[in-house]
DNA sequence: TTTCTAAATGCGAATAATTCCTATTGACAA
DNA sequence: TTGTCAATAGGAATTATTCGCATTTAGAAA
């Protein structure tokens, strides 16, 4: 176990990375995180980490924000604010995802219904403030 | 009329292939679409004016399907699905975005909402029925 | 008409996020 | 020790999108 852990070394961090943080962050973010402890790190092996977690439903995409692809480490079904000035992402606690949707979505779409995203987009509080000024 | 109508031709023939289809489709969509018609417009014009439309509000972007960024020409607010297999983009009719739920997000946030989207994923019957052949 | 200005465009270069390719390394089995 | 296979580094390649600049055109002014 100790060498699989060696093994497996930086792609385990680079998941935990992403359980640790809130930030919803970009492949950059978690690359600059991670270089300093794992100086041999490359940012290839993050893309192809995170795409590999992506496919194995580890983590989610939120899609791109400002162009740049942004990932989500808490697979619980929630609701998302992106902020159109900063890029920001949150999470909203006190809202869900009517579940019931989904069947209706399916019946619908006519096909099969895997995912579903709930985003809200605006100016964060702290831009509106940083705008007031 | 008949001046700004030549001065706007381009600008105006992007507009309303925007309006007149439910492809959802991207900028080199719209480009190969206008070409053919319109023998000199060019690709930069194509992503101008989509930019400009998305910031004057009078279009929506979806966010990128496999990399490249979709636009909606309907500002109505209503329910997308994207088929993770093809990439196509179905407008789902039943459904509706709960209307309430953009206060709760202003309140959750703390923020100002502008905008909200709701999006389901998973494979459509064309691609169902494809990979069950 | 002629001249001027500003907006719209074409076209090709530039940018930047992401993916791809190849050599290398390390783990494990035989 | 040898062989195999997965993981990775590093840099090149790809590609959607944006930018810069010269050109055209509409409409106003002279």
């Amino acid at each position: 176990m100790e060498r699989t852990e060696k093994q497996f070394r930086k792609r385990n961090a680079i998941l935990a990375c992403l359980r640790q943080t809130t930030e919803h962050p970009s492949a950059e973010w978690v690359y600059s995180q991670l270089k300093p402890e794992i100086a041999d790190l490359s940012l290839g092996t993050v893309y192809r980490n995170l795409s590999r977690f992506k496919e194995q439903g580890l983590i989610t995409s939120l899609g791109t924000v400002n162009g740049v692809e942004r990932f989500d480490g808490n697979t619980e079904p929630h609701v998302h604010y992106i902020c159109s000035g900063c890029g920001c992402v949150l999470d909203l606690q006190h809202l869900s995802i009517p579940q019931e949707l989904n069947q209706a979505a399916a019946a619908d779409s006519g096909g099969e219904v895997t995912g579903c995203q709930l985003t809200f987009t605006g100016r964060c509080s702290k831009c509106i403030q940083a705008h007031t000024l």
